[in-house]
DNA sequence: GAGCACTGC
C-alpha cells in the first residue's frame, strides 16, 4: 500500500515570511501511514477467542500452566476463586496491585482486604478470609523467603509479564521449581528416599536445590502435628502477557498452552517520517504544532528521554506558542517525570480548560506506569533513557538508545485508549524494521547482588545453574557472588553464611547497604546509619528544578556538611523531625501520617521532593523493625561523626576515591578516573579521600553521594583489603609516571 | 564546573 503523506510539503524550498514579525520558519514535516500490513502486524494481538471467560477457566483447569496473551488485569481472575485455596496475582508496580484489587473486590461486590485483598511493602490489606491476593511481584519473591513452597497458593497469576521485571524473571525459574518440587512432594509424601529416585527428571533435580528448606519445613510440619504438606496439590502457574511472543513463553514452561484473548485497544493509525530526523527534539516541536493546528481535538502525549529535555521542551514550546494564529485553539503544558513532585505530577491529570489543547510531556513514566486520560495523539522520538550495567567494571551506566518494536507499539497504544487515535512516529518505517523486537529484560541489563543473595537464601546454592528464562552472564553472576563474598554473605564454599548473610537477605535493602547496618552497631551509630541507608534507598531527596537552580541550592546550604553528603542527608531528617515533628519522631506510620501537611510545605520551602521524604521515612520505619527484630541496640553517635565516618569507611571500603596530583580522582579498587557529581556538597571542594555509594557514567565517570575520609582509615577499617602501602600508593601513581619522564 | 529513565523489597 502505498504511503498517503498526511499534509503538503513545501517545495523548492521556498518560504515566505507574510508578517512584520520574525516568525518562525514553518518548517513541516512530512509523514506517511505505515503500510497496512506492519500495522496489521503490531494489532494481531488482540486474536479473539469466542467466550473467552468460560474458556479461560476450562484451560486452567487442564493446565498446570497456562500462558495468556492478551487483555489482563481484568476481572476474569475472580473466576480462579474456585481452585482451591488461595490465589495470588503479582503486578509489576504498587499502584496496579492496588487499582486492579480495588476494581475486583467491586466487580465481586466484596469489601477491599476481606476475600479480596492486596500486600505491597509498607501496605498490607489482606486477612485470614483472603482468597484472591494482589500483591507486587518483589513481594511475591520476599513471600518465597518464608514459605519455598507457596503453601497458601493454588494458583498463582504472574500479570504484566511481558514487562519482564528482575522480580517477575526470578519468579519465572522460582514458580517452576516449586511446581516440580509440589508435584513430587504429592506424589511420595515425606519420604526423602522415595524423592533420590526421581533424581534422572532433570527438573526435579534443579528443583532439589529447595530440599534442605523444604524437609526442615517438613519436620516443623509434622511436630506440629501438621500433614498438610503431604496434601499440597499442584501449583497452577499462569503467565499473562501483551506480547506475541507466546513462544518464548512456551517454550519455557515446557511447552505450555497458551491462549489468545480479545483486546479492548481501539485503532491507532501509524504515522512515519519519510525520512531520518537528526533533530529529534526539534522534530517533535513541530509535530506537536502541526498536530495541535491539522487535526481534531484531543490531548498530545509526546515521549522525551528526561527532565532536562522535558524543561527544554516546555521553554520551546511556550515561545512558539506566541506565534500561533489569532483565533486559534491555545496550548497547556503539562511536563511529568518521575522525580517531579506529586502535586506538580497531578497537573497532567487534570483536563484542559475550554478553548485548549493539552500537550503533555513525558518520559516514560507515561509508557507503562500512568494512564493519561484524553490522549489522542501520540509523538514518538523513538529514544528511551536506558540503564545498562558493565560487570567488568562493575558500573551502571545510563544512556539514551533507541526503543524497542514493543515498546514503540506500547506507546503508540497510549492513543487508542478512549478512542481511535494517531501515532506520529519521529522515525521512518526502515529504521522501525530495525529496532529491536523486544526489549532486554532488566535481568540482563543491572547489579545482580541482591538476586543472588535472595536465591542464596532461598537455598538456591547453584545459581549458575537456576533456570532462568534469560539467563544474565556469567561474569554478571560471579561478578555478584564475588562481591557478596567480599561482605562476608557468603562462606568459602559459597553457600550463605551464618548469621551475617542471613541476616543481610532479611533487609530489604541492597546487599552493601545492609551490611552497613549491621556493621553500625560496632561503631556506635546505628541510628545514624539507619537514616543513611534510607535516604539513599529513598533517592532524590533534592529537588531542583531548572529554573529555580540558585534558590535550591542556597536551600540545601542550611543542611550541607563540609563532611559530605551522608551527614547532609541526617542533617536534612534531623530538621525535618526537629521543625515538623517537634523533636520526637516515634518512627510510626500514624505519627507520620499527622505530619502529613506540614510536610508538605516544609518540603517545599526547603525544596525536597516530599515524596522521596516520605519514602524514606518508611524505609528507615520498616528497616528499624527488622533490626530490632534481631536484636540488635539502636544507638546514636549525637554530633560526633567521627564514628559515623569511620564506620562508613568499614562498610564502604570498596568504594574509595583520591585526589591524584591533578586534580583529578582515582577510584582505589577499580583504578578508574571519576570526577565528583555536581549533585554533591563536596563538588569543587577537593576532598583528599572520599568514599562513595555510586559510580555513574553519563558524559564521564562520576561518583555520587560521598564523605570525606582519612586515608589511613581504609588500612586500619579494611586490612582484609588495603595494606597501608596501597593507600599510600593510591595517591600518587601519576606523580609517579611524571617523575619517571622528568628523569 | 554540571546532571539522575523506571520500578521493587
Amino acid at each position: 500500500m502505498p504511503s498517503m503523506p498526511i499534509s503538503p510539503s513545501l517545495e523548492n524550498g521556498k518560504r515566505k515570511s507574510s508578517s512584520a514579525f520574525q516568525v518562525p520558519e514553518p518548517k513541516r514535516l512530512k509523514y506517511g501511514e505505515a503500510s497496512r500490513r506492519s500495522e496489521l502486524l503490531e494489532q494481531r494481538r488482540s486474536l479473539p477467542i469466542a467466550s473467552a471467560s468460560k474458556k479461560l477457566v476450562e484451560e486452567v483447569q487442564k493446565n498446570d500452566t497456562l500462558i495468556v496473551i492478551g487483555e489482563t488485569g481484568s476481572g476474569k481472575t475472580t473466576r480462579y476463586c474456585k481452585f482451591g485455596s488461595m490465589v495470588g496475582i503479582t503486578q509489576p508496580r504498587r499502584v496496579a496491585a492496588i487499582t486492579v484489587a480495588t476494581r475486583v473486590a467491586e466487580e465481586m461486590g466484596v469489601q477491599l482486604s476481606k476475600e479480596v485483598g492486596y500486600s505491597i511493602r509498607f501496605e498490607d490489606a489482606t486477612s485470614s478470609q483472603t482468597k484472591l491476593k494482589f500483591m507486587t511481584d518483589g513481594m511475591l519473591l520476599r513471600e518465597a523467603l518464608l514459605d519455598p513452597l507457596l503453601q497458601k497458593y493454588s494458583v498463582i497469576i504472574l500479570d504484566e509479564a511481558h514487562e519482564r521485571t528482575i522480580h517477575t524473571d526470578v519468579l519465572f525459574g522460582l514458580l517452576k521449581g516449586v511446581q516440580a518440587r509440589r508435584r513430587e512432594v504429592s506424589k511420595v509424601g515425606t519420604d526423602p528416599e522415595a524423592g533420590d529416585q526421581n533424581k534422572q527428571d532433570k527438573t526435579v533435580a534443579k528443583a532439589s536445590e529447595h530440599q534442605t528448606q523444604i524437609q526442615s519445613q517438613m519436620e516443623a510440619n509434622s511436630r506440629n502435628g501438621n500433614s498438610k504438606i503431604k496434601q499440597l496439590k499442584p501449583l497452577k502457574v499462569i503467565i499473562m502477557s501483551a506480547t506475541l511472543d507466546a513462544q518464548g513463553f512456551s517454550e519455557y514452561f515446557n511447552g505450555a498452552k497458551a491462549v489468545y484473548v480479545q483486546g479492548r485497544q481501539y485503532p491507532v493509525q501509524i504515522m512515519n517520517t519519510y525520512t531520518a530526523e537528526a533533530d529529534y527534539l526539534d522534530a517533535a516541536l513541530i509535530t506537536t504544532l502541526q498536530v495541535h493546528q491539522e487535526e481534531l481535538p484531543g490531548d498530545i502525549l509526546v515521549f522525551l528521554t528526561g527532565q532536562e529535555e522535558i524543561e527544554n521542551m516546555e521553554r520551546l514550546l511556550t515561545e512558539r506558542i506566541a506565534f500561533l494564529p489569532e483565533g486559534s485553539r491555545k496550548i497547556l503544558v503539562a511536563p511529568i517525570y518521575a522525580a517531579l513532585p506529586s502535586e506538580q505530577q497531578m497537573r497532567v491529570f487534570e483536563p484542559a480548560p475550554s478553548g485548549y489543547r493539552k500537550v503533555i510531556l513525558a518520559t516514560n513514566i507515561a509508557e507503562t506506569s500512568l494512564t493519561i486520560p484524553g490522549i489522542r495523539y501520540v509523538i514518538d522520538p523513538g529514544l528511551v533513557k536506558a540503564k545498562a550495567y558493565n560487570p567488568r567494571i562493575g558500573v551502571e551506566s545510563l544512556a539514551v538508545v533507541p526503543i524497542s518494536k514493543a515498546q514503540a507499539a506500547q506507546r503508540s497504544g497510549r492513543a487508542g485508549r478512549e478512542g481511535p487515535g494517531k501515532c506520529f512516529r519521529l522515525y521512518t518505517v526502515e529504521a522501525f524494521n530495525q529496532l529491536q523486537d523486544a526489549t532486554v529484560p532488566e535481568i540482563k541489563r543491572c547489579n545482580l547482588a541482591s538476586v543472588m543473595l535472595q536465591l542464596k537464601a532461598l537455598g538456591i546454592d547453584d545459581v549458575l545453574g537456576f533456570d532462568f528464562m534469560d539467563k544474565p552472564s556469567r561474569a554478571a553472576i560471579v561478578k555478584s557472588l564475588e562481591h557478596l563474598y567480599t561482605l562476608g554473605a557468603l562462606t568459602d564454599e559459597g553457600k550463605l553464611s551464618d548469621p551475617l548473610g542471613v541476616q543481610m537477605a532479611r533487609f530489604p535493602l541492597e546487599p552493601l547497604y545492609a551490611k552497613a547496618m549491621l556493621v553500625s552497631s560496632s561503631f556506635k551509630c546505628s541510628e545514624e546509619m539507619l537514616t543513611t541507608v534510607a535516604m539513599l534507598s529513598a533517592e532524590s531527596i533534592f529537588f531542583t528544578p531548572r529554573e529555580k537552580f540558585k534558590e535550591a541550592n542556597a536551600a540545601r546550604q542550611r543542611f550541607s556538611s563540609p563532611e559530605g553528603d551522608h551527614i547532609t542527608l541526617i542533617n536534612v531528617l534531623r530538621a525535618y523531625t526537629q521543625e515538623v515533628e517537634g523533636g520526637q519522631s516515634l518512627d510510626s506510620e500514624a505519627h507520620h501520617k499527622k505530619f502529613e501537611k506540614k510536610l508538605r510545605g516544609w518540603c517545599s520551602t526547603n525544596f525536597i521532593n516530599g515524596r522521596s521524604l516520605r519514602r524514606a521515612l518508611d524505609i528507615r520505619r520498616q528497616v528499624r523493625g527488622y533490626v530490632e527484630g534481631m536484636g540488635l541496640e539502636l544507638v546514636s553517635c549525637g554530633d560526633d561523626f567521627t564514628h559515623f565516618r569511620r564506620c562508613l569507611t568499614a562498610s564502604f571500603f570498596l568504594n574509595s576515591a583520591h585526589k591524584q596530583a591533578d586534580g583529578k580522582y582515582r577510584a582505589l579498587s577499580s583504578g578508574q578516573t571519576v570526577a565528583i557529581h555536581p549533585s554533591s556538597v563536596l563538588f569543587g571542594k577537593k576532598p583528599d579521600c572520599v568514599i562513595f555509594n555510586e559510580l555513574v557514567r553519563t558524559n564521564q565517570q562520576y561518583i555520587r553521594s560521598l564523605t570525606r575520609i582519612d586515608s589511613l582509615w581504609l588500612a586500619e577499617l579494611a586490612p582484609q583489603y588495603y595494606s597501608t602501602r596501597d593507600v599510600e600508593d593510591a595517591a600518587r601513581p601519576t606523580t609517579q609516571q611524571e617523575d619517571f619522564h622528568s628523569h
